[in-house]
DNA sequence: GCATCCATGTAACCAGTTACATGATTTG
DNA sequence: CAAATCATGTAACTGGTTACATGGATGC
């Protein structure tokens, strides 16, 4: 599931993992980023697939303009040469990726993924999906709007279900009612803000519809 | 976390497995049940632990009263038979489990586990919380109010983060700006449910609040 | 007597976590 | 130069999943 993530991210700019780390946190919301025990891992696996690439580390000296001083051509010369010491001997040091071509049809590929039953991942499409051309972002949103839908119809199925003589007062207590409503009015606020950007992404796309 | 509903279950009644999961489907609401492979397993482990145990399969001749007919007797008695040797010889048959004394002393433990910031485990804890006195019961939503309150704030804090002169018109996509505006509004209207579930929990056990 | 549901369980896997180990860079 | 922070990685574990294997009970 990260992979959507790190690819996203990674379209952008290249990014070494720990920056990749604190983007993620926000790229998810603050709470549940993601750790290093599956970061790195998860790099490692996209470089290998080829989705990703370490690319030459940018030397970054911060242009010591002219200053004439041999100081900075060595310094220069002496963090080129730690960068490739570091990868080349003892693995360490950053370590920058860049996405590559597969890399970017892997995203689209997530991108579009039809499943958008699993909440955490639907929301990391639409942080995402700026990266989708207008109609699959729209088949996106229609999507999880169905979703939405089919949810909202079982919790009102379950809501009054047997309507038989048996059962008294309804067998829920209190707090089940409570959690029932709360479902229900979630989605109900889910499904008005899925139309509102339905509404925006057509005003700003405005096309037919094929079909 | 599945320990948690499977003991609120057998607290109200013994039952097997099978049925265990169909009640917990509408438990957790629907969506994301708990499957065989981790069900049993779980029921073992809570055995082995001696929270639950499994109690004498209850021999259900639905009271053929009477008939004078040996039929009967002799069916019953099958069905006695056919559930020892199930048991003891094969393993398999109906395996009633009911909630013993640490069970119960366990159920209370969760229930009152003071993190309340995963969103799943704590709306378990309300579908259950009936089995709560209801002091511990206000603690609970009084938690979880304050676990919304701070993200709501760490969420003011991202929108408007640096207000310094350096980046321009927002840096933030429709999209993420979109998800954003609708975590900030989820988070309210829970904050808005919250209060009236204290609200009617006040209004069922006035009390005074101690210290 | 055959299909279908009821019922229990195991094995292999998966996606993530925490804890640990290592070392480089920056800064007071 | 010591402490904090940046940076990468491994190992063991966790909490679940799916797929598989088995067999009893029910109904047509």
């Amino acid at each position: 599931m990260f992979d959507l993530a790190l690819l996203g991210l990674l379209t952008d700019q290249e990014l070494h993992g720990y920056e990749l780390k604190k983007r993620l946190a926000d790229l998810l919301g603050g709470r549940s980023s993601i750790s290093f025990g599956s970061l790195y891992p998860a790099l490692a696996r996209l470089e290998k697939q080829g989705a990703v690439k370490a690319v030459e580390q940018r030397t970054e000296v911060p242009a010591s303009p002219m200053s004439g001083s041999l100081a900075g051509e060595l310094a220069a010369f002496r963090a080129r040469s730690r960068a490739v010491a570091a990868r080349t001997r003892s693995g360490r040091g950053k370590k920058v990726y860049g996405i590559t071509d597969l890399g970017r049809a892997r995203l689209t590929e997530l991108l579009t993924d039809p499943d958008v039953s699993d909440d955490r991942s639907f929301e990391l499409k639409v942080a995402l999906c700026r990266h989708l051309p207008p109609g699959d972002r729209v088949e996106l949103f229609e999507r999880r709007r169905a979703e939405l839908v089919r949810r909202r119809d079982s919790l009102r199925q379950r809501d009054q279900p047997v309507a038989s003589p048996t059962a008294g007062t309804g067998r829920l207590d209190r707090y089940r009612r409570a959690l029932l409503e709360r479902d229900s009015t979630t989605i109900d606020h889910d499904l008005a803000w899925i139309d509102r950007l339905l509404e925006s992404e057509r005003q700003a796309f405005p096309q037919e519809e094929p079909t």
